[in-house]
DNA sequence: ATAATACTTAGCCATTTGACTAACTAACCC
DNA sequence: GGGTTAGTTAGTCAAATGGCTAAGTATTAT
């Protein structure tokens, strides 16, 4: 029976949308502040600040301000949920896989008998 | 090589929801009809019905139909994507790949919707 | 002290989401 | 044929999403 994983949906919901892992995938070269994730983008900074607030919800990223500037940084360990449900479900979907082949083996065996 | 992923987003979004990964779970233990998934969810045929074609248009599972009754059945390949991106960013996240590799990684992703 | 920078907050707007009910179609069963 | 079963379609509704602008605050630069 798969376990329940309360935090999924908000890491899912977080990489369901292709301006979020583009920041993501920026974040990964290094830190940045909100203003370097805004240019490439080119969204404004009040709608890349809730899309910042959403990955950091999903614990996906980790902010921190220093004067006036904010500085992003990846959290690298906030996979593990989603890997470990997908080895789970991979696991389940497979084994089910696994004994329809077997299954449909057996069949053809008797098949040719 | 990393391939480039358009089904990513509407992939995310569909596991986004507990109702539609419940779904996925229960038909890991073999398909079933519509009326089936209703019952444990305590949701309406439409709602269900709902869930169902986001799960089928984000190729997580497939249907067909006989008669009046519609058999739902998982796509075990279909996370496979998934799985994909994850071990590529576990990689970069990680720091196991150079700024170079990085770099190309990141050029490819772009696009990405 | 003033101006520029870097967010931040508030609020607007269109679209999408996730639930529902009501009514409809298409099998199957007697 | 008439009733039951299994979906399906259409339409409503509240809340969430993803973008924006305008105006605020706090910090740094000149």
């Amino acid at each position: 029976m798969a376990k329940y994983y309360p935090e999924l949906s908000p890491l899912f919901h977080a990489l369901a949308d292709p301006t979020r892992r583009s920041i993501l995938t920026r974040l990964a070269e290094g830190p940045a502040r909100v203003t370097d994730l805004s240019e490439p983008t080119g969204l404004r900074l009040p709608t890349v600040m809730r899309h910042l607030s959403v990955l950091e919800e999903a614990g996906l990223i980790s902010t921190s301000k220093d004067g006036r500037v904010r500085t992003c940084a990846i959290v690298p360990e906030a996979l593990e949920p989603v890997r470990t449900w997908l080895d789970e479900q991979r696991a389940i979907w497979e084994g089910r896989l696994g004994r329809l082949e077997a299954f449909a083996m057996k069949a053809m065996k008797e098949g040719t008998k």
